[in-house]
DNA sequence: CGGCCGATCCACT
DNA sequence: GTGGATCGGCCGA
């Protein structure tokens, strides 16, 4: 069941970013379904997170945005060559985010393994934001799309997360964040094995 | 306009 | 573990 609106919109984007691991991002491109069980997420709170892009109410044609309402693509550039992905959350004009960092792949496997030019899908096939989006044919010109719509949404597929299984730490590559760099903003499935 | 740099990835040592 | 790839966005002049 395709996760709604009222699930976007909720206030707690931390909470949200534990509860999409195991949803199933889907993509429907190139006339291709692909998709991929989360397994990593990390949120950005906004304004007061000194990690986020809208810190301190930031506002660029680039993070416009993340101040859309809740169930919205955010998508951008980094290093050049990579298309990270992220779903906005909470209201209009409240920036949260979620990046989704990592996926286990699930339908439209021989077209993921053409996009990323990998023949073995095992642990590290899309354990990255970079690897998901090529994985699954997202690129920072979809940024603004509605993840309510046919192109790029997300599944409720019934997945429960072993509690024990999920791992909260610090995210990666933040370090620029001060204290909100030791922000335990990071949710990891360490999985055996996905049902 | 010029210059710096990033919520990364991969090949190589 | 290290360094190069590669370019849009952002900021300062």
């Amino acid at each position: 069941m395709k996760l709604d609106r009222s699930f976007y919109e909720r206030a707690d984007v931390v909470s949200l970013a534990r509860e999409l691991v195991g949803k199933e991002l889907c993509s429907f491109l190139d006339g291709q379904l692909t998709t991929g069980i989360i397994t990593e997420t990390e949120a950005y709170a906004g304004v007061t997170d000194q990690a986020s892009h809208a810190f301190g109410g930031k506002r660029t044609a680039r993070t416009e945005i993340m101040y859309a309402r809740g169930g919205t693509a955010y998508v951008y550039l980094c290093y050049g060559m990579h298309s990270l992905f992220n779903v906005v959350t909470n209201v209009k004009d409240v920036p949260h985010a979620v990046l989704i960092r990592a996926i286990h792949p699930r339908k439209g496997i021989l077209e993921m393994k053409k996009r990323t030019g990998k023949d073995q899908i095992n642990a590290t096939f899309a354990n990255g934001p970079g690897k998901v989006s090529k994985a699954l044919g997202i690129h920072f010109s979809h940024s603004g799309i509605d993840l309510l719509g046919k192109t790029i949404w997300i599944d409720d597929v019934g997945i429960k997360v072993p509690k024990a299984q999920l791992v909260e730490s610090p995210r990666i590559g933040v370090d620029y964040a001060g204290e909100d760099a030791k922000l335990h903003y990071r949710f990891l499935w360490n999985y055996q094995e996905i049902i």
